[in-house]
DNA sequence: GCCAACGTTGGC
DNA sequence: GCCAACGTTGGC
């Protein structure tokens, strides 16, 4: 079992857009950067257990749980010419790029805010409390996971 | 393979 | 909306 940390533009879709959609599912799609496609690909797993992030909002914050309901398959919108994800550089016979379904779990009472988490002492190593760090497909250690899911209560 | 120019992310 | 910090592109 391994936990992670998925970035989200709430304009665009948020927590409560996935509570709301069929069955509580969406395809996550338009990860167009290498190294967070290359954890789709390679080690997110069914069952995984992944934090949801609202980036770029009012208050940038872990929001809720959420769990992958299907692991690695490809990406089509990056063949769909009136997706915003289309790339034309993808070639259909060598796909490029990779979704995974996203199940919703719970959406926190408490969410916890960036600020709150850069300011906790025991989630100094957290990549994305590191400077600079953009990735929107990122690891979380189990130690991590559990104070996380700790604060929400 | 270097690296300057350009594009994107995302907090503030 | 600004801009720092990255990532990507493409000429050489």
């Amino acid at each position: 079992m391994n936990y992670w940390l998925m970035k989200s533009e709430p304009d665009e879709f948020s927590i409560d857009d996935l509570q709301l959609s069929k069955d509580q599912k969406t395809a996550w799609q338009g990860i167009r950067n290498y190294q967070a496609r290359n954890f789709l690909r390679d080690q997110v797993k069914q069952n995984d257990l992944v934090f949801f992030y609202h980036s770029s909002c009012k208050v940038p914050a872990i929001v809720g749980l959420v769990e992958v309901s299907q692991a690695a398959t490809v990406d089509m919108s990056a063949f769909d010419i009136n997706s915003t994800y289309f790339d034309k550089k993808s070639d259909i016979a060598n796909p490029k790029w990779i979704q995974v379904e996203l199940h919703f779990m719970e959406k926190f009472n408490r969410p916890i805010s960036l600020k709150q988490l850069k300011a906790d002492p025991r989630l100094t190593n957290m990549v994305l409390v590191a400077k600079g760090a953009r990735l929107s497909v990122q690891p979380v250690s189990a130690e991590e996971f559990e104070h996380i899911m700790f604060l929400s209560r």
